[in-house]
DNA sequence: ACCTGAACACCGTTCAAGT
DNA sequence: ACCTGAACACCGTTCAAGT
């Protein structure tokens, strides 16, 4: 019986699962799917193609959390979707920093975080700015954590997890920044 | 005539501003040198200790800045300082972005930054958390612009690049969270 | 539509041996 | 101290050919 693409991708993820990023071959996968590496190459025309319908389906894949009236708390639910989806994948952090940064897609977060700030007040430099800063301070806090949880399991020292609270630090420093900006805006309208 | 590390180190820089990361191998290096691959191995443990050494020379490299008398002037010297430096070879952000990750060094940028809020007062959660985020911002936009640059100078369409006064509006956003955090800490006392 | 088989041009790393 | 030569176990990708 043959496999359709969205058949590769979800073992792909469970060769991430397992193995992590580095071990993410299309060789390793073409085996686990009982196929030639040759193969994949109907379904993609790279593995770079084959990582970017992986971001898109961890992004997916991720929970829905509700939308707050207010900006900041829409800034926040938008983030922290972004962070437990990408934290449900083993290295899924890297790959959807990695086709992010490349331009292959996973902009859904970054686009709705411009939404929200324009409609909060952001003249369209400064919510282009802040959503950018968001997502790099989201995939590299995340991709932090997961960096530490492999080498915690491999057999190097547990230095104290970067967790949650520090997350929700983190983010409401940059909240905060663009509020002091958002208020300096309307007090010189 | 024989080889130094430092050789090799700064053979690295000079292929990986000619090519890029992705073909900075061992191989190619090797190649460049005039010598067996195997022959790297006398002088780094693996790859990643390689490429350890090389984020440190570009950290090195780098220009100096003088530091202000605040806190603030402090942080953003700090902050464009290791974003001049990663960003004069190519590929630096990701470089110097892997090996902090990975914890192989590349830590005095963040060593400082703790310093300094440290010294402006913050508690040390902050402090921590705040250098984080700080890192996370300089890496995550010089990476992207140097995604850019070469996406551009393959036959891409050219973007508006992201430049030097995004770089200073997103640091401003997350200086002005840690001083509004600040704030409240000295009005409580 | 989906896959095989074979090939091409590569990787990082180890290790005995040479000078 | 610094390097060679040879090997091991891998990579991503292409392409003609099969069903």
């Amino acid at each position: 019986m043959p496999h359709r693409r969205s058949d590769v991708v979800e073992q792909a993820i469970a060769v991430l699962d397992r193995y992590g990023l580095a071990d993410l071959s299309v060789r390793r996968l073409a085996g686990e799917l009982g196929v030639q590496p040759s193969a994949l190459y109907h379904h993609f025309a790279s593995k770079q193609a084959l990582l970017a319908a992986v971001a898109e389906e961890i992004l997916v894949r991720g929970p829905v959390r509700p939308r707050p009236a207010d900006w900041a708390g829409r800034v926040r639910a938008v983030c922290s979707e972004l962070r437990d989806a990408v934290l449900a994948v083993r290295d899924g952090a890297e790959v959807v920093a990695t086709v992010h940064a490349f331009g292959l897609g996973a902009r859904r977060p970054g686009e709705e975080l411009t939404a929200v700030l324009l409609d909060a007040g952001c003249d369209p430099g400064l919510a282009r700015v802040a959503a950018g800063t968001l997502l790099h301070f989201v995939f590299g806090h995340a991709a932090d954590e997961q960096a530490q949880l492999q080498a915690g399991s491999a057999g190097a020292i547990a230095d104290a997890p970067t967790d949650r609270s520090d997350f929700a630090l983190g983010l409401d420093l940059v909240v905060d920044g663009i509020a002091v900006r958002l208020a300096a805006l309307s007090a010189s309208r």
